[in-house]
Parts: C-alpha cells; sequence; structure tokens
RNA sequence: UGGGGGAUCGUCUAGUGGUAGGACUACGGACUCUGACUCCGUCAGCGGGGGUUCGAAUCCCUCUCCCCCAGCCA
C-alpha cells in the first residue's frame, strides 16, 4: 500500500485510539466499516473506509465489515456487491465480513430483556400519532396511551409482532426513556416496526426489523468493536447508543466517535441524490465517469492510491468542510504522473503534410515510455509524409507568447523533427483545412542536430498510422460549487449540460492499443485518459479523460481575456 | 431562543498560555523535446467585542454566524 516512509498525520480520533492503547484499555483496537447496501459507495465514504482500515493497519488491529441491512425495503444484494468489490479496489481487505442481520436473533432476545425489565413497550399508535406526540424541538412530548402497559401484555404482543400476526404499522416496539427529553432521540425511540417483506439474507423469517439505533450499538458490541467511527449527524444519537448498551449484558463496551463527512464542491454526495440522478437517466448509471462514486472514479481512471492519499492529506477533523474538487485532481495528477506511460493523441485534427517527407515512407522513432524514469524503455512511434496535429496547436494570427504552429514558425514535433509551416491551405469557407510544413531532417531527436532549440514542442499522429479512437472529455457534473445551497431551487437545476462532450474522431499513436498496452497513458500535453473497454462496441477504442494537465497557458489566455 | 456540534491563510488541516506551522491552490522565477513534471522563492489566516495574564488561537464572559436533530430511514 503507502510506502512506509509516509508518516501518518494526526487527528484527534488517532489521538484517542493512541492514548487508549497505551493507558492499556485494549489490546488492541477493532473498527469497522458498516455501510446499508442501498446504493453505491462514494467518494464520502472512501474517507470512513481509509479513517477505519487505515486505523487499524496503523495499529495492528482488525476491521469488519458489516452491512447494516435493518431495512429490507431499500437494500439489495447488488449494492451489496458492488461495496464489496469497491472496497476491494480501495485496496483494502476486511477481517470478518459482518452483518446487522446476523444478529436479529440476539437482538430480538435482548429486546425481550429489556421488556421483562420495563424498559421497553409495544405502542399501538400508528405513525402519524406518534409523530405528533412526540412534541417539538422546543416543547416537550407525551406519554402514549399504551406506555404503561403489563410486562405480560407487551411480551405477548411483541411476540404475535415477531410472529406475523400483524399488519406493517399495527405496532411498534419503543424503548422507554424519556417523553420530555431535550434530546429527541431519547423519547421513547422505535426500536423495531413491523415489515412484512423479505429481507435480501434473512428471507421471509421476520416480520419485525431492529431500527438503526437498536441495532448499531449492538452490532459493535457482538464483534468487539472498540471505537466505533461515524459521522457528525449521529452525535445526537450517542447518549441512545450508550444507553441500549447500558441496559444489556453487552460482551464489550464500544465508543462512538464522531467526525465530520467530507463534502467536494461541484457534486452532490448523498445516495439518495446520486439515485436520483441514475434513475431520471441525468448520468448513465452508478458507474458514471461523472459520478463521484467509486465505481465511478474507477472507470473515469482515478486509482486507489491517488483517493487514499487525497483522504489522508486532508486529516480528520469535526468542522464542515467542502473540499475544492481540485484537490481530488491534483491527487490523481499526482499519482498517474508518476505511473502513467506516455503517448500521443490527438484530439481536434488538423492534416499537415511534411512537403520535404518522401511519399509513401514510414520512419519509426523511438520515444520514452516515461521521460523521467528511462529505464522504462521505449516505444516506437511511426511518422510518414501526413500527420494530425491539435487544431488548436496552429494560429494563423497567434497572440505574444504563442508557442506553437504559425505561418512560416518552426516547432518541434515532439520525439521528431523541427518542422517549418510553409503554406497555410483554406477550404471555401475560409477555415483553414491543411497545413504544408517543411521539416529539418538534421533535428530529428537523438540526432547531432537534435539539440536546436526551438520554443515549442506540440504532440502529433501519423495519420497512416494513426488509430481511430473515441475520446470522452468530462467537466464537472455541476455547474456551480454548491447545487444545494439554494434552497429554492431544485439541484437538478444546476446539473452541468456540458459535463460530457464525446469526441467521436481522435487519433492515438499504435502504441496505445498495442497488445499489452496499459489502460492508463497520460497523452501528452491533453492530459490522462482511461481506456473504458466497457464502453466500446466495436473495434473503435473508447477513453475516458481521468484528468487534464496543468495549462499555464490556457490560464494566461484566459487572464488575458478577463482584462480585455 | 429545546438539545447537540462547529468557526484558524482561497481550500483542507496542526497548534489546550510562550515567536501561528504544514499541504494544496495562487503568484514570481529557474529548468524543459509535454506551456506538464521538478526545483527555488513569494503572498496569505486565529468570526466580533470585552476580560484574566508579563504573555491568549489556547483560559473566562459576551455576541455573531454555520451545521445536525421532531422517519415505523441509516
Amino acid at each position: 500500500m503507502e510506502a512506509s516512509t509516509d508518516t501518518t498525520p494526526t487527528n484527534f480520533i488517532r489521538n484517542i485510539v493512541k492514548a487508549d492503547l497505551e493507558a492499556g484499555k485494549h489490546a488492541a483496537i477493532v473498527t469497522r466499516f458498516p455501510p446499508e447496501p442501498n446504493g453505491f459507495l462514494h467518494i464520502g465514504h472512501a474517507k470512513a473506509i481509509c479513517l477505519n482500515f487505515g486505523l487499524a493497519d496503523e495499529f495492528g488491529g482488525r476491521t469488519n465489515l458489516r452491512f447494516d441491512d435493518t431495512n429490507p425495503l431499500k437494500e439489495d444484494e447488488v449494492y451489496a456487491q458492488a461495496i464489496l468489490d469497491d472496497v476491494r479496489w480501495l485496496g483494502f481487505e476486511w477481517d470478518e465480513l459482518c452483518h446487522a442481520s446476523d444478529y436479529f436473533d440476539q437482538l430480538y432476545d435482548w429486546a425481550l430483556h429489556l421488556v421483562r425489565e420495563g424498559k421497553a413497550y409495544v405502542d399501538s399508535q400508528d405513525a402519524d400519532t406518534i409523530r405528533a406526540r412526540r412534541g417539538t424541538l422546543t416543547e416537550p412530548g407525551e406519554d402514549s396511551p399504551f406506555r404503561g402497559r403489563s410486562t405480560e401484555e407487551n411480551l405477548d404482543l411483541f411476540q404475535r409482532m415477531k410472529d406475523g400476526e400483524f399488519g406493517d404499522g399495527e405496532h411498534v416496539l419503543r424503548a422507554k426513556i424519556d417523553m420530555a427529553a431535550p434530546n429527541i432521540n431519547l423519547r421513547d425511540p422505535v426500536m423495531y416496526r413491523i415489515l412484512n417483506a423479505p429481507h435480501h439474507r434473512t428471507g421471509d423469517t421476520w416480520h419485525i426489523y431492529p431500527m438503526y439505533d437498536w441495532a448499531h450499538g449492538q452490532s459493535d458490541a457482538l464483534e468487539h468493536v472498540t471505537h466505533s467511527l461515524c459521522t457528525l449527524e449521529f452525535e445526537d444519537h450517542r447518549p441512545l447508543y450508550d444507553w441500549f448498551l447500558d441496559q444489556i449484558p453487552a460482551p464489550s463496551r464500544p465508543r462512538q466517535i464522531e467526525f465530520a463527512r467530507g463534502n467536494l464542491n461541484f457534486t452532490v454526495m448523498s445516495k439518495r441524490r446520486l439515485r436520483e440522478l441514475v434513475e431520471e437517466k441525468h448520468v448513465d448509471g452508478w458507474d458514471d465517469p461523472r459520478m463521484p462514486t467509486l465505481a465511478g472514479l474507477r472507470r473515469r481512471g482515478y486509482t486507489p492510491a491517488s483517493i487514499r492519499r487525497f483522504w489522508r492529506d486532508l486529516g480528520v477533523s469535526k468542522s464542515d468542510s467542502i473540499i475544492d474538487m481540485g484537490v481530488l485532481e491534483n491527487a490523481v495528477r499526482d499519482d498517474l504522473n508518476a505511473t502513467a506511460p506516455r503517448a500521443m493523441a490527438v484530439l481536434d485534427p488538423l492534416k499537415v503534410v511534411l512537403t520535404n517527407f518522401p511519399e509513401g515512407d514510414t520512419e519509426w522513432l523511438e520515444a520514452a515510455v516515461h521521460p523521467q524514469q528511462p529505464e522504462r524503455g521505449s516505444r516506437r512511434v511511426p511518422i510518414s509524409r501526413e500527420i494530425w496535429v491539435e487544431r488548436g496547436d496552429f494560429m494563423e494570427d497567434p497572440p505574444r507568447k504563442f508557442f506553437r504552429l504559425k505561418p512560416g514558425g518552426e516547432v518541434r514535433l515532439r520525439n521528431a523533427f523541427i518542422i517549418r509551416c510553409t503554406d497555410v491551405i483554406k477550404g471555401a469557407d475560409g477555415a483553414v483545412t491543411e497545413l504544408h510544413c517543411e521539416l529539418d531532417p538534421e533535428s530529428r531527436s537523438g540526432m547531432p542536430g537534435a539539440d536546436r532549440r526551438v520554443k515549442g514542442t506540440i504532440h502529433w499522429v501519423s495519420a497512416a498510422h494513426g488509430q481511430a479512437a473515441e475520446v470522452r472529455l468530462y467537466d464537472r457534473l455541476f455547474s456551480v460549487e454548491n447545487p444545494l445551497a439554494d434552497k429554492d431551487s431544485d439541484y437538478r437545476q444546476h446539473l452541468n449540460p456540458e459535463s460530457l462532450q464525446v469526441v467521436e474522431n481522435a487519433w492515438v499513436e499504435p502504441s496505445v492499443l498495442a497488445d499489452g498496452a496499459a489502460d492508463m497513458h497520460q497523452f501528452e500535453r491533453t492530459g490522462y485518459f482511461a481506456r473504458d473497454r466497457a464502453a466500446e462496441q466495436g473495434a473503435k477504442a473508447v477513453f475516458n479523460r481521468t484528468v487534464t494537465l496543468r495549462d499555464t497557458w490556457a490560464r494566461l489566455l484566459k487572464e488575458r481575456a478577463a482584462r480585455g
């Protein structure tokens, strides 16, 4: 995984763990990652994954992957499978694979215990009534008329709830705590609801299902989890978490610690909204490369290492944050810059005829797989009389400091020769259709004359050898930083209509599609690209642009334009 | 106006009484057969007001702003 020389930045949770270990509270820590299998994991989940697994790795502890599968109405096996895949892809392996549903029997027994102790009762009010009587943020709730039921009656009713004698919603089991508690979670929270629905793992066995609060802490205790890490919104559930643990003969005593979610700008990060985007076809599935899901990022070309490093570098705290997407992009660039083999691809082709290159000839040039890592060897790149260059690399009437091709100007063809533009050919509409250039044979890469310096270097692909490819360019999914900020408009209104741009006729050099070629490349000067085999229909290769390279020139132009 | 949290460079984050540090971004420069990378340098911050103290991001008071909670969701 990470190089051992990397130092782990500390944070308040790590400090707690360290202190607990030093104090001898635990022989070893146990953490857990507890997703509900009701959707795909996103980059925010990766924070929790890295935190939990990272802590256990660092301190020699264990981490369980536990499916919090207490609501059969929302859950599905396909999500569970996707979650497993994503966690493994991220680079982590769990010690035990657990399910809250594994504990349904134990939970039921403990609930019986609470009933017998007079700490839980069957409430037969309907949902609306329960809600109405819960009180408000400022007013206390009122006791249910069923709150005083006898233990015998509670036991009988609860048994029959379990046996499936009732319809959905007819009764619930509630903890008897305090209807006037200022913390609403303590106003006799529901422990079980009747759901006559099959569960993806327990089938038709159960007609009642435990609520989150009644399942989570107990599951932690059963697994001997020492540090139960969750996000901030559960902070005011902690008193309840502790209360439930106090009522049962728990086999261990876990501690809940909350940290802030990591939000990214220009996207949304709730499963509910991501599901909407998928179901309403605003994107092409959970693994659409524009999605912040791990499946989407993977398809986009993000590497596990870059995501791990991203979260490690950001740290963990309790303050709300919105992380700039640029930070994530920078993390992949960094990783890919070191690992991705280089190649040339032309996305917006303009034909160049090398007038003094013999017709029908092919010359094979040597080009480094990675210029900073000569040990990775070289690839062979063919050139012929006609080549493609990037349309944007030529300007007939260029601005100041334009180092690329212009009439009469010289530029180096990356890995090849210096050429001079001698003619600009235009179509009837005045648009440039073709360039005639003369190459300087002395300036060939690797030859004595190669050290002649020209200011610009551009990439190219031999027209006779280039492979046709489709390239998909991505921009941010939303056009505003925080799509949820405006309470008056729906976040979907802020979807960026230009988040996907399909380039049908790009050309890539042959090495990119050769046998055994990597799926990940840096197309020099344009960005990092991931082969998307799943998207390929016929023979044509498809590439997703993971991220662009930093482009100081483009930024300069933008600034100039802004200044007028 | 109930309860629970939070506020430190643009962003993320260290720092519980002793010169406010790092990372990313931005900016300037060097290098360059990728206007990339790398290297060097620069800018930039303790929400406000009081108080305690020789000394306060840190302790006290007060104000402001932000987030979460009234699912038989998690």
